[in-house]
RNA sequence: GGCCCCGUCGUCUAGUCUGGCCUAGGACACCAGGUUUUCAUCCUGGCGACAGGGGUUCGAAUCCCCUCGGGGUCACCA
């Protein structure tokens, strides 16, 4: 068991959950999947402001939707609990003492305005500002005394001289010179540890084997490697993964557009395709498969092959991939996972279309081709809800059917005309139709473009005559004549 | 600015470790044509990249160096 894999995610609950965080987690489920390791949750609730309840419960809630078991967290417990940072303060406090025991860290009274100060001059002079260490060496007794005073005082991590190297399996070997490394906080003057502290305390308490997250820590990973070795533990093998970018290359953020896991949960994107699309954030099957699932991205992970540059979140290329997994759905289960939008546009109750299941499905079966999300079908169905004489007409249909000179007349003869030849099937009423025209000596379009603006409104669309079947006979003409008037 | 990471079509990538099979493959987007009552789907075709410069080598997208470019990070946030 100590010797089997584990990777954790350690997400802070301040917030939803960004696409990420999805990606990281999904990147560390699948690695321990893969391999027989285990895959832990740790709540990383060390800023006691920012972080809620609810974002807690948000997250959790999230990950399950996903369908990203983890095999220990705070919910279900473990062997290495508590797995809510805030819980394992004692621990902290602990390994604080032995680390101001063996040398490893020192008292800072320095205060924040001095600390500016600092800053301030580093920069004007160009310097890379850091801390310049002045408590460093002050006398233990002096120190004693202080604290014993009363003076308020951070603890700080005594960055040793040298150099610091760690393995990380995207991107080889790294390493950095000590004398960039900061002498950085562990502790704050409130007594509230920080995050590099506990980030590698419950990381080294919970046995994590390797850590995958996302490249903005690579920076951190040296102290954090240092602190490791002042623990006497060995660190973990790390895995920075690339950055999931905007549009201007930096890194995705709100201005992008939606950057939550929920906004596209809330827009119907198939649960699946936010799955499929997550793997393929810097990582590909063989450069030729974009469709795949969870049980192949499982069985192929690996770390080798993740990529080293940031990715621009291609949006289109995402809805594309919506549509791909939508498209495959069964009717039955595309009726379902549509249906909360279009009671959510307020275009039928519930009841309603279930009173009517077998009409829905085939609008559904009709409709299918031209959604790739849930939430486009509302739209697209909406003209199947309007009055018969408000069907709002579009633009570019009203101009397509204004196009042909007799639309008026030719709507009216065959309203006269489409009572005695109604038929049960489309494909007849279709044929039935056409020979009209022939008759008539008319061209389809001439008919059909006026006839989809009055039905529909729409430019485009599935067959008119199964939209008549779906309308019905009383409705398909009163559409028809208010169409008559309406495109005069 | 310092440090660190990265650099193949507009975008995501395969190929790089183990030089030759690469006149660089696939996908999204875009454009054109075909199918269709329209839209969508589908099919066919097109556009389109090894950042630049030096090496090493019979041979480099692949190895080395430099330049340039992009990003990340420099908190008592995580």
């Amino acid at each position: 068991m100590s010797n089997s894999l584990r990777v954790r995610i350690a997400p802070s609950p301040t917030g939803a959950i960004h696409l990420g965080l999805a990606r990281t987690a999904l990147f560390n489920w699948a690695y321990a999947r893969g391999r027989e390791g285990q895959f832990v949750l740790r709540l990383e609730d060390t800023d006691r402001a920012r972080s809620t309840r609810e974002s807690e419960l948000a997250i959790i809630e999230g990950l399950r939707w996903l369908g990203l078991d983890w095999d220990e967290g705070p919910e279900l417990g473990g062997d290495f609990g508590p797995y809510r940072q805030s819980e394992r303060i004692d621990r902290h406090r602990q390994l604080v003492g032995g680390l101001m025991e063996t040398g490893h860290a020192y008292a800072c009274f320095c205060t924040s305005e001095r600390l500016s100060e600092v800053r301030e001059r580093q920069q004007a002079a160009n310097e890379t500002p850091r801390y310049d260490r002045c408590c460093r060496d002050m006398p233990s007794e002096e120190a004693q005394a202080r604290v014993a005073s009363g003076d308020a005082f951070a603890i700080r991590f005594k960055v040793p001289p040298g150099q610091t190297a760690f393995q990380d399996l995207v991107r080889k070997d790294v390493t950095f010179e000590n004398s960039e490394i900061d002498d950085w906080v562990m502790v704050r003057q409130s007594g509230d540890p920080t995050y590099n502290f506990v980030v590698v305390c419950d990381d080294a308490d919970m046995d994590i084997t390797h850590v995958l997250r996302g490249e903005e820590h690579l920076v951190n990973t040296p102290k954090q490697v240092l602190l490791y070795a002042a623990l006497g533990v060995d660190a973990p093998i790390f895995a920075h993964l690339p950055l999931l970018l905007g549009k201007g290359r930096k890194k995705l953020s709100k201005r992008d557009g939606g950057v939550s896991l929920s906004d596209y949960r809330d827009q119907g994107y198939p649960r699946e395709a936010i799955l499929n699309f997550l793997c393929m954030q810097g990582w590909a099957l063989d450069g030729e498969t974009d469709v795949f699932d969870l049980a192949t991205f499982v069985e192929h992970f690996d770390l080798a092959d993740v990529s080293r540059g940031g990715a621009i979140f291609d949006f289109d290329k995402f809805l594309w991939l919506a549509g791909e997994y939508l498209h495959k759905e069964a009717d039955e289960v595309l009726a379902e996972h549509c249906l909360p939008f279009v009671v959510g546009e307020g275009l039928f109750d519930e009841a309603d279309l279930r009173a009517r299941w077998d009409w829905f499905l085939r609008v559904i079966a009709m409709e299918k081709e031209r959604i790739r999300i849930y939430s486009e079908l509302p739209a697209r169905m909406a003209y199947l809800a309007a009055q018969n004489d408000q069907v709002e007409y579009l633009p570019k249909a009203e101009k397509g059917a204004r196009k042909h000179e007799d639309r008026a007349q030719t709507l009216t003869d065959y309203l006269a005309w489409l009572p005695e030849h109604c038929s049960d099937s489309a494909s007849e009423q279709a044929e039935a139709t056409k020979a009209w025209l022939v008759e008539r000596g008319q061209k389809i379009p001439m008919l059909f473009q006026p006839l989809r603006c009055a039905l529909t409104g729409l430019p485009g669309g599935p067959d008119l005559f199964e939209i008549m079947h779906l309308l019905g006979q009383a409705a398909t003409l009163d559409r028809i004549r208010s169409g008559v008037e309406r495109l005069a």
